[in-house]
RNA sequence: GAAGCAGGCCGGACGGUCGCCGUAUCGCAGUUCGCGGUGCGGAGGAAAGUCGGGACUCCACAGGGCAGCGUAGCGGGUAACUCCCGUCCGCCGCGAGGCGCGGAUCAGAGGAACAGAGACGAGUCCGUCGGGCAACUGGCGGGGUGAAACGGCCAAUCUCUACGCGGAGCAACACCAAAUAGGCAGACGACGACGCGGCCCGCCGAGUCUGCGGGUAGGUGGCUAGAGCGGCGCGGCAACGCGCCGCCCAGAGGAAUGAUCGUCGUAUCGCCGCGAGGCGAUAACAGAAUCCCGCUUACAGGCUUGCUUCACAU
Protein backbone atom coordinates (compact mmCIF):
# COMPACT_ATOMS: atom_id res chain seq x y z
CA UNK A 1 0.00 0.00 0.00
CA UNK A 2 2.86 2.43 -0.59
CA UNK A 3 1.14 4.36 -3.77
CA UNK A 4 -2.14 5.97 -3.24
CA UNK A 5 -5.08 3.92 -4.80
CA UNK A 6 -7.49 5.11 -7.23
CA UNK A 7 -10.00 7.38 -5.28
CA UNK A 8 -13.23 5.53 -6.51
CA UNK A 9 -11.35 2.19 -6.94
CA UNK A 10 -12.38 -1.35 -5.49
CA UNK A 11 -10.03 -3.44 -6.16
CA UNK A 12 -9.32 -7.02 -4.52
CA UNK A 13 -8.14 -5.72 -1.15
CA UNK A 14 -11.81 -4.65 -0.39
CA UNK A 15 -12.88 -8.30 -1.14
CA UNK A 16 -13.09 -11.31 1.45
CA UNK A 17 -9.96 -13.47 0.80
CA UNK A 18 -10.96 -16.95 1.92
CA UNK A 19 -13.61 -18.12 3.84
CA UNK A 20 -12.36 -17.67 7.16
CA UNK A 21 -12.41 -14.42 7.19
CA UNK A 22 -16.38 -13.80 6.38
CA UNK A 23 -17.39 -16.30 8.72
CA UNK A 24 -15.62 -14.57 11.68
CA UNK A 25 -17.60 -11.13 10.78
CA UNK A 26 -20.61 -12.84 10.70
CA UNK A 27 -20.54 -13.89 13.54
CA UNK A 28 -19.50 -10.36 14.90
CA UNK A 29 -21.86 -9.26 17.36
CA UNK A 30 -21.99 -5.47 16.14
CA UNK A 31 -24.71 -4.97 13.36
CA UNK A 32 -26.86 -2.61 12.17
CA UNK A 33 -31.08 -3.18 11.19
CA UNK A 34 -32.33 -2.00 7.94
CA UNK A 35 -35.63 -2.05 6.94
CA UNK A 36 -34.97 -5.55 4.80
CA UNK A 37 -31.47 -6.77 5.75
CA UNK A 38 -29.03 -7.17 8.60
CA UNK A 39 -25.24 -5.46 8.27
CA UNK A 40 -22.48 -7.50 10.51
CA UNK A 41 -19.25 -5.10 11.48
CA UNK A 42 -15.91 -6.18 12.65
CA UNK A 43 -12.90 -4.84 12.57
CA UNK A 44 -10.30 -5.45 9.65
CA UNK A 45 -7.13 -4.11 7.97
CA UNK A 46 -6.72 -0.36 8.40
CA UNK A 47 -7.52 1.69 5.81
CA UNK A 48 -9.82 -0.53 3.46
CA UNK A 49 -12.83 -2.38 4.59
CA UNK A 50 -14.05 -5.43 2.89
CA UNK A 51 -17.50 -5.88 1.57
CA UNK A 52 -19.61 -9.36 1.28
CA UNK A 53 -22.80 -10.34 0.60
CA UNK A 54 -24.51 -13.37 2.57
CA UNK A 55 -27.36 -13.91 -0.08
CA UNK A 56 -28.79 -17.57 0.16
CA UNK A 57 -30.00 -19.15 -2.77
CA UNK A 58 -33.66 -19.02 -1.21
CA UNK A 59 -33.83 -15.22 -1.61
CA UNK A 60 -32.72 -14.92 -5.53
CA UNK A 61 -33.09 -18.21 -7.13
CA UNK A 62 -31.59 -17.54 -10.53
CA UNK A 63 -27.65 -16.99 -10.54
CA UNK A 64 -28.21 -13.20 -12.73
CA UNK A 65 -30.06 -12.01 -9.75
CA UNK A 66 -27.67 -12.63 -7.22
CA UNK A 67 -25.06 -11.35 -9.30
CA UNK A 68 -27.20 -8.70 -9.77
CA UNK A 69 -27.41 -7.44 -6.30
CA UNK A 70 -23.78 -8.05 -5.39
CA UNK A 71 -22.55 -5.74 -8.18
CA UNK A 72 -24.88 -3.06 -7.66
CA UNK A 73 -23.63 -3.06 -3.23
CA UNK A 74 -20.58 -2.86 -4.56
CA UNK A 75 -20.96 -0.04 -6.98
CA UNK A 76 -22.53 1.84 -4.11
CA UNK A 77 -19.61 0.83 -1.97
CA UNK A 78 -16.57 1.73 -4.34
CA UNK A 79 -18.29 5.73 -3.97
CA UNK A 80 -18.58 6.08 -0.22
CA UNK A 81 -16.68 6.71 2.40
CA UNK A 82 -17.45 3.82 4.39
CA UNK A 83 -14.75 1.94 2.00
CA UNK A 84 -11.64 4.29 4.21
CA UNK A 85 -12.79 3.07 7.60
CA UNK A 86 -10.99 -0.07 7.87
CA UNK A 87 -13.63 -2.50 8.65
CA UNK A 88 -15.24 -5.94 7.36
CA UNK A 89 -18.31 -5.30 6.12
CA UNK A 90 -21.23 -8.60 5.54
CA UNK A 91 -24.58 -7.24 3.81
CA UNK A 92 -27.71 -10.16 4.65
CA UNK A 93 -30.65 -9.62 3.10
CA UNK A 94 -33.54 -11.23 4.94
CA UNK A 95 -36.13 -10.89 2.48
CA UNK A 96 -36.35 -11.03 -1.15
CA UNK A 97 -36.31 -7.95 -3.56
CA UNK A 98 -38.97 -7.86 -5.84
CA UNK A 99 -37.31 -8.66 -9.87
CA UNK A 100 -36.11 -5.38 -11.25
CA UNK A 101 -36.64 -3.80 -8.18
CA UNK A 102 -32.85 -2.21 -8.21
CA UNK A 103 -33.52 0.84 -6.84
CA UNK A 104 -35.20 -0.47 -3.76
CA UNK A 105 -31.86 -2.46 -2.88
CA UNK A 106 -29.65 0.72 -3.96
CA UNK A 107 -31.00 3.05 -1.28
CA UNK A 108 -31.12 0.16 0.96
CA UNK A 109 -27.38 -0.39 0.85
CA UNK A 110 -26.90 3.19 0.92
CA UNK A 111 -28.26 3.88 4.28
CA UNK A 112 -27.40 1.01 6.15
CA UNK A 113 -23.26 2.21 5.07
CA UNK A 114 -24.00 6.01 5.63
CA UNK A 115 -25.30 4.64 9.56
CA UNK A 116 -22.02 2.81 9.55
CA UNK A 117 -20.06 6.04 8.56
CA UNK A 118 -22.07 7.94 10.76
CA UNK A 119 -21.16 6.03 13.86
CA UNK A 120 -17.47 7.11 13.44
C1' G B 1 -51.23 -13.59 -52.71
C1' A B 2 -53.32 -16.97 -48.49
C1' A B 3 -52.53 -21.17 -45.39
C1' G B 4 -48.80 -24.54 -44.04
C1' C B 5 -44.20 -28.10 -43.70
C1' A B 6 -38.90 -28.74 -42.88
C1' G B 7 -34.27 -26.45 -41.87
C1' G B 8 -30.25 -22.47 -41.17
C1' C B 9 -28.83 -17.80 -38.75
C1' C B 10 -29.09 -13.43 -35.40
C1' G B 11 -30.44 -12.40 -30.49
C1' G B 12 -29.16 -4.45 -30.52
C1' A B 13 -24.71 -1.28 -32.79
C1' C B 14 -21.01 2.64 -32.02
C1' G B 15 -18.54 6.10 -28.75
C1' G B 16 -17.25 8.90 -23.92
C1' U B 17 -16.57 8.82 -18.26
C1' C B 18 -15.88 5.92 -13.48
C1' G B 19 -14.59 0.79 -12.10
C1' C B 20 -13.37 -4.96 -12.11
C1' C B 21 -10.43 -9.78 -13.83
C1' G B 22 -6.38 -11.83 -16.82
C1' U B 23 -1.99 -10.92 -19.59
C1' A B 24 2.39 -8.30 -21.92
C1' U B 25 5.44 -4.24 -21.03
C1' C B 26 7.34 0.28 -18.56
C1' G B 27 8.02 3.05 -13.90
C1' C B 28 8.06 3.07 -8.22
C1' A B 29 9.47 -0.32 -4.40
C1' G B 30 13.37 -3.45 -5.46
C1' U B 31 13.86 -10.22 -2.16
C1' U B 32 8.81 -11.17 -2.53
C1' C B 33 3.77 -9.33 -1.65
C1' G B 34 2.31 -4.79 -3.79
C1' C B 35 1.10 0.31 -6.27
C1' G B 36 0.60 3.20 -10.80
C1' G B 37 0.72 4.09 -16.47
C1' U B 38 -0.04 1.99 -21.39
C1' G B 39 -1.44 -1.99 -25.04
C1' C B 40 -4.37 -6.46 -25.86
C1' G B 41 -8.33 -10.04 -24.32
C1' G B 42 -12.81 -10.66 -21.08
C1' A B 43 -20.16 -14.86 -20.90
C1' G B 44 -24.39 -17.97 -23.93
C1' G B 45 -27.34 -20.01 -27.81
C1' A B 46 -28.90 -22.12 -24.49
C1' A B 47 -23.32 -20.52 -20.17
C1' A B 48 -29.47 -23.70 -17.67
C1' G B 49 -31.45 -28.96 -16.38
C1' U B 50 -27.10 -32.22 -14.96
C1' C B 51 -30.19 -36.70 -18.65
C1' G B 52 -26.59 -39.88 -22.07
C1' G B 53 -21.36 -40.31 -23.73
C1' G B 54 -16.10 -39.36 -23.49
C1' A B 55 -11.15 -36.99 -22.21
C1' C B 56 -8.45 -36.44 -17.62
C1' U B 57 -7.22 -37.93 -12.29
C1' C B 58 -7.22 -41.27 -8.00
C1' C B 59 -8.75 -46.21 -6.11
C1' A B 60 -9.58 -51.45 -7.45
C1' C B 61 -8.18 -55.30 -11.00
C1' A B 62 -4.68 -62.78 -13.44
C1' G B 63 -8.34 -65.18 -16.92
C1' G B 64 -13.32 -66.87 -17.51
C1' G B 65 -18.34 -67.44 -15.84
C1' C B 66 -22.81 -66.12 -12.92
C1' A B 67 -25.67 -62.12 -11.10
C1' G B 68 -27.02 -56.92 -12.02
C1' C B 69 -27.72 -52.67 -15.34
C1' G B 70 -28.16 -50.74 -20.28
C1' U B 71 -29.15 -51.04 -25.70
C1' A B 72 -32.61 -53.40 -29.56
C1' G B 73 -35.48 -53.55 -37.74
C1' C B 74 -31.19 -53.22 -41.19
C1' G B 75 -26.75 -50.47 -42.68
C1' G B 76 -23.42 -46.49 -41.76
C1' G B 77 -20.93 -42.06 -38.82
C1' U B 78 -18.13 -41.07 -34.29
C1' A B 79 -13.37 -40.96 -29.07
C1' A B 80 -18.19 -42.54 -27.41
C1' C B 81 -23.55 -42.34 -26.67
C1' U B 82 -29.96 -43.46 -25.09
C1' C B 83 -26.80 -38.96 -30.29
C1' C B 84 -26.53 -38.18 -35.77
C1' C B 85 -27.29 -39.91 -41.09
C1' G B 86 -29.45 -43.26 -44.75
C1' U B 87 -33.08 -46.90 -45.55
C1' C B 88 -37.20 -50.71 -44.81
C1' C B 89 -41.84 -51.56 -42.22
C1' G B 90 -46.30 -49.75 -39.49
C1' C B 91 -49.58 -45.60 -38.28
C1' C B 92 -51.26 -40.28 -39.23
C1' G B 93 -51.75 -36.19 -42.98
C1' C B 94 -54.85 -34.16 -49.73
C1' G B 95 -49.59 -32.90 -49.56
C1' A B 96 -44.58 -30.90 -48.17
C1' G B 97 -43.92 -34.12 -44.08
C1' G B 98 -44.65 -36.14 -38.95
C1' C B 99 -44.67 -40.12 -35.23
C1' G B 100 -42.88 -45.20 -33.58
C1' C B 101 -38.73 -48.98 -26.38
C1' G B 102 -39.94 -51.63 -34.35
C1' G B 103 -35.14 -58.59 -32.00
C1' A B 104 -37.34 -63.82 -30.50
C1' U B 105 -42.81 -67.38 -28.75
C1' C B 106 -38.09 -72.81 -30.56
C1' A B 107 -37.90 -73.79 -23.88
C1' G B 108 -40.44 -72.34 -19.29
C1' A B 109 -43.46 -69.11 -15.90
C1' G B 110 -47.30 -65.33 -15.74
C1' G B 111 -51.48 -62.12 -17.54
C1' A B 112 -56.16 -60.55 -20.35
C1' A B 113 -61.08 -55.26 -18.01
C1' C B 114 -66.29 -55.17 -19.91
C1' A B 115 -69.58 -58.32 -22.41
C1' G B 116 -70.38 -63.51 -22.67
C1' A B 117 -72.68 -70.24 -21.09
C1' G B 118 -67.44 -70.40 -21.43
C1' A B 119 -61.03 -66.41 -21.52
C1' C B 120 -56.18 -69.73 -21.68
C1' G B 121 -57.99 -74.34 -18.28
C1' A B 122 -60.57 -76.58 -21.68
C1' G B 123 -64.99 -77.50 -22.88
C1' U B 124 -70.72 -77.27 -24.50
C1' C B 125 -75.37 -72.07 -23.80
C1' C B 126 -78.58 -73.33 -28.27
C1' G B 127 -80.04 -76.54 -32.51
C1' U B 128 -79.74 -81.33 -34.70
C1' C B 129 -78.38 -86.72 -35.48
C1' G B 130 -77.14 -91.24 -32.64
C1' G B 131 -76.52 -94.60 -27.94
C1' G B 132 -79.11 -95.15 -23.10
C1' C B 133 -85.24 -96.17 -18.97
C1' A B 134 -82.48 -92.15 -16.87
C1' A B 135 -78.28 -89.40 -15.01
C1' C B 136 -75.21 -89.05 -18.94
C1' U B 137 -72.43 -89.65 -23.43
C1' G B 138 -70.51 -89.35 -28.95
C1' G B 139 -70.67 -86.67 -33.80
C1' C B 140 -72.03 -82.42 -36.79
C1' G B 141 -73.70 -77.44 -37.36
C1' G B 142 -75.02 -72.60 -35.77
C1' G B 143 -76.40 -67.99 -33.16
C1' G B 144 -74.82 -64.33 -29.80
C1' U B 145 -70.64 -61.81 -26.78
C1' G B 146 -65.99 -59.75 -27.44
C1' A B 147 -59.73 -57.05 -29.24
C1' A B 148 -59.44 -62.38 -29.07
C1' A B 149 -63.39 -68.57 -28.69
C1' C B 150 -58.83 -76.18 -29.36
C1' G B 151 -56.53 -71.23 -32.04
C1' G B 152 -54.25 -67.16 -31.18
C1' C B 153 -52.64 -62.24 -28.18
C1' C B 154 -49.28 -59.53 -24.55
C1' A B 155 -42.15 -59.77 -24.07
C1' A B 156 -43.53 -51.48 -21.87
C1' U B 157 -44.34 -59.02 -16.70
C1' C B 158 -40.42 -62.33 -15.91
C1' U B 159 -37.74 -64.86 -19.70
C1' C B 160 -34.57 -66.04 -24.23
C1' U B 161 -30.93 -64.10 -27.93
C1' A B 162 -27.02 -60.60 -29.48
C1' C B 163 -23.87 -56.65 -28.08
C1' G B 164 -21.95 -53.19 -24.31
C1' C B 165 -20.76 -51.91 -19.10
C1' G B 166 -15.27 -51.75 -12.58
C1' G B 167 -15.98 -47.43 -8.82
C1' A B 168 -15.68 -42.36 -7.49
C1' G B 169 -15.15 -37.53 -9.19
C1' C B 170 -11.51 -31.05 -10.49
C1' A B 171 -14.60 -30.03 -3.44
C1' A B 172 -10.74 -35.47 -8.48
C1' C B 173 -5.58 -35.25 -7.75
C1' A B 174 -0.31 -33.27 -6.85
C1' C B 175 2.81 -29.87 -4.20
C1' C B 176 4.18 -25.81 -0.46
C1' A B 177 2.80 -24.81 4.42
C1' A B 178 1.77 -20.69 9.62
C1' A B 179 -0.52 -20.46 14.67
C1' U B 180 -2.47 -23.91 18.39
C1' A B 181 -2.88 -28.84 20.38
C1' G B 182 -0.94 -33.57 20.23
C1' G B 183 2.91 -37.66 18.26
C1' C B 184 8.12 -39.71 17.44
C1' A B 185 13.63 -39.36 18.10
C1' G B 186 17.97 -37.09 20.46
C1' A B 187 20.39 -33.77 24.06
C1' C B 188 20.14 -31.16 28.69
C1' G B 189 17.72 -31.90 33.08
C1' A B 190 15.95 -29.61 39.90
C1' C B 191 19.60 -31.12 45.53
C1' G B 192 12.82 -34.59 42.64
C1' A B 193 11.28 -40.25 42.97
C1' C B 194 13.35 -45.46 42.89
C1' G B 195 17.67 -48.94 43.26
C1' C B 196 19.51 -50.88 51.50
C1' G B 197 21.28 -44.90 48.92
C1' G B 198 25.47 -40.20 51.94
C1' C B 199 29.08 -39.77 47.18
C1' C B 200 29.87 -42.12 42.27
C1' C B 201 26.80 -44.97 38.98
C1' G B 202 22.11 -46.84 36.79
C1' C B 203 17.03 -45.72 35.86
C1' C B 204 12.40 -42.68 35.93
C1' G B 205 11.22 -37.71 35.34
C1' A B 206 7.78 -32.10 35.05
C1' G B 207 10.26 -28.91 31.95
C1' U B 208 13.81 -26.68 28.20
C1' C B 209 16.24 -27.02 23.39
C1' U B 210 17.00 -29.33 18.54
C1' G B 211 15.30 -32.38 14.60
C1' C B 212 11.46 -35.33 12.04
C1' G B 213 6.72 -36.79 10.16
C1' G B 214 1.14 -36.35 9.84
C1' G B 215 -2.09 -32.28 9.26
C1' U B 216 -5.79 -27.43 9.63
C1' A B 217 -6.22 -22.13 8.03
C1' G B 218 -3.94 -20.20 3.81
C1' G B 219 -1.29 -20.61 -0.94
C1' U B 220 0.39 -22.90 -5.83
C1' G B 221 -0.37 -26.26 -9.76
C1' G B 222 -4.38 -28.99 -12.31
C1' C B 223 -6.54 -24.40 -15.70
C1' U B 224 -7.44 -23.67 -20.56
C1' A B 225 -4.14 -24.86 -27.98
C1' G B 226 -8.75 -27.92 -28.14
C1' A B 227 -12.25 -34.80 -30.72
C1' G B 228 -10.72 -26.05 -31.44
C1' C B 229 -12.56 -22.12 -35.01
C1' G B 230 -12.77 -20.01 -40.23
C1' G B 231 -11.83 -20.70 -45.49
C1' C B 232 -10.81 -23.71 -49.97
C1' G B 233 -10.37 -28.50 -52.41
C1' C B 234 -11.39 -33.84 -52.70
C1' G B 235 -14.39 -38.49 -51.35
C1' G B 236 -19.47 -39.78 -49.72
C1' C B 237 -26.99 -39.66 -51.19
C1' A B 238 -25.91 -38.00 -46.11
C1' A B 239 -24.09 -37.96 -41.03
C1' C B 240 -18.98 -37.45 -41.68
C1' G B 241 -13.86 -38.14 -43.24
C1' C B 242 -9.11 -36.58 -45.52
C1' G B 243 -5.67 -32.71 -47.28
C1' C B 244 -3.83 -27.58 -47.57
C1' C B 245 -3.90 -22.45 -45.79
C1' G B 246 -5.07 -18.99 -41.98
C1' C B 247 -6.44 -17.74 -36.74
C1' C B 248 -5.60 -17.84 -30.96
C1' C B 249 -10.85 -17.07 -28.89
C1' A B 250 -12.64 -15.67 -20.68
C1' G B 251 -9.93 -18.34 -17.03
C1' A B 252 -12.65 -16.21 -11.82
C1' G B 253 -11.84 -18.68 -7.15
C1' G B 254 -17.06 -15.69 -1.12
C1' A B 255 -15.98 -16.24 -7.35
C1' A B 256 -14.06 -10.53 -12.60
C1' U B 257 -17.10 -9.45 -17.36
C1' G B 258 -20.30 -3.78 -13.95
C1' A B 259 -22.39 1.49 -13.49
C1' U B 260 -23.67 5.81 -16.08
C1' C B 261 -24.26 9.23 -20.30
C1' G B 262 -24.79 10.30 -25.59
C1' U B 263 -25.93 9.05 -30.89
C1' C B 264 -28.33 5.65 -34.25
C1' G B 265 -31.59 1.42 -34.92
C1' U B 266 -35.87 -2.75 -34.16
C1' A B 267 -40.70 -4.22 -32.02
C1' U B 268 -45.05 -3.13 -28.99
C1' C B 269 -48.16 0.38 -26.39
C1' G B 270 -49.94 5.52 -25.33
C1' C B 271 -50.51 10.70 -26.96
C1' C B 272 -50.31 14.54 -30.95
C1' G B 273 -50.89 15.36 -36.40
C1' C B 274 -55.43 15.19 -42.45
C1' G B 275 -50.56 13.29 -43.70
C1' A B 276 -45.08 12.41 -44.22
C1' G B 277 -44.02 12.02 -39.21
C1' G B 278 -43.04 13.71 -33.96
C1' C B 279 -42.86 12.89 -28.44
C1' G B 280 -42.83 9.44 -24.28
C1' A B 281 -42.59 4.48 -21.93
C1' U B 282 -41.09 -0.70 -22.08
C1' A B 283 -37.72 -4.85 -24.05
C1' A B 284 -37.08 -12.05 -24.13
C1' C B 285 -34.86 -16.50 -21.74
C1' A B 286 -30.90 -15.99 -18.93
C1' G B 287 -24.50 -15.48 -16.06
C1' A B 288 -18.89 -19.48 -17.51
C1' A B 289 -16.61 -22.60 -12.72
C1' U B 290 -11.80 -28.96 -15.40
C1' C B 291 -12.78 -29.49 -20.70
C1' C B 292 -15.40 -31.47 -24.88
C1' C B 293 -19.65 -34.21 -28.03
C1' G B 294 -24.90 -34.69 -27.70
C1' C B 295 -30.00 -34.57 -25.73
C1' U B 296 -33.85 -31.86 -23.19
C1' U B 297 -36.10 -27.49 -21.46
C1' A B 298 -36.75 -21.65 -21.52
C1' C B 299 -36.96 -17.49 -25.02
C1' A B 300 -39.31 -10.44 -26.80
C1' G B 301 -38.36 -9.92 -31.60
C1' G B 302 -36.03 -10.36 -36.41
C1' C B 303 -33.48 -12.30 -41.01
C1' U B 304 -33.16 -16.25 -44.54
C1' U B 305 -33.35 -21.09 -47.74
C1' G B 306 -36.06 -25.16 -49.85
C1' C B 307 -40.76 -27.32 -50.40
C1' U B 308 -46.48 -28.34 -50.19
C1' U B 309 -51.79 -27.15 -50.89
C1' C B 310 -55.24 -23.56 -52.58
C1' A B 311 -56.29 -19.03 -55.31
C1' C B 312 -55.18 -15.43 -59.23
C1' A B 313 -52.69 -13.97 -63.74
C1' U B 314 -49.89 -14.99 -68.28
Amino acid sequence: MTGGARKEGLSRRHRFAGRGAFMAALRSPRKIRGTASLLHILPGVPGASRLGLALPKRLARRAVDRNRLKRLAREVFRRHEAKRLGLDLVIAPRQAFARGDAAAWVAEVGALLDRVAAER
